[in-house]
DNA sequence: ATAGTCACTTTCTTAAAGGTAATCGATAGT
DNA sequence: ACTATCGATTACCTTTAAGAAAGTGACTAT
């Protein structure tokens, strides 16, 4: 068994990279409410991502930002608000998230038999 | 902003199943090397995830097992050897691979150009 | 008898992720 | 003055994932 081609060790970093970049608790959460909605403030994230604190949710947001996925804005509001929006980029990790829904769907399904 | 919606709340929670089972730093990759070479060996696989120790890998089978992804088969060898493979099931996990191996690939890229 | 292979398992330790709760600073309303 | 909102930040603590190192048991080869 092989591994002496650098296609295959490539590949294996890349999957690598996707999954730390994407990986964790809520980073899909965010990005799929994101594409959703297009913008949202910090206080609707919090809302939608149920059970995030504020401490986890501004450090997601960050590491999304500094991977250039989104963008942060601040709002001259009365209370200041923060809007958060997917960059043109971020489109590239939509087929991640259609085949992470559409898998997750259908084990939902496949375990519930197993235990039925 | 309302999520007042069932679909939204059931999507949300289809890809945090998703990630649940797939995330972690190794069964992308395990499933990745079984897809690639349908049938694999404990010790193929350890060599291929450069990396991972036995304790480690033995969970990750385990795991992705139980969420019938892989099965397990013990060979009347010399020194016994046991052989893994996808099952049919897991071919549903295709599309996530490749897409994340996609999405990967794009990041290594546009990271490089950032620092440069 | 000794050493080696394979597929683990056990124990111990560390590092990272995530959670709780309180607080901050700016602003505004009562 | 007091309270509330928003978007954080801070200190502290718990949980989980992962790694290191050694050992086990069945077997084979020398």
């Amino acid at each position: 068994m092989n591994m002496n081609n650098d296609i295959s060790k490539e590949n294996i970093l890349a999957i690598k990279d996707a999954i730390e970049l994407l990986g964790g608790k809520w980073k899909f959460c965010i990005l799929y409410n994101l594409q959703k909605y297009h913008t949202m403030r910090f206080k609707d994230l919090q809302e939608m991502s149920v059970g995030i604190t504020p401490k986890v949710l501004s450090k997601q947001l960050q590491e999304l930002e500094d991977n250039l996925l989104i963008t942060r804005t601040v709002n001259a509001t009365k209370p200041v608000t923060v809007s958060y929006e997917p960059t043109k980029y971020a489109e590239e990790v939509i087929p991640v998230i259609d085949a992470l829904l559409s898998f997750g769907s259908k084990h939902r399904k496949k375990i519930k038999e197993k235990y039925s």
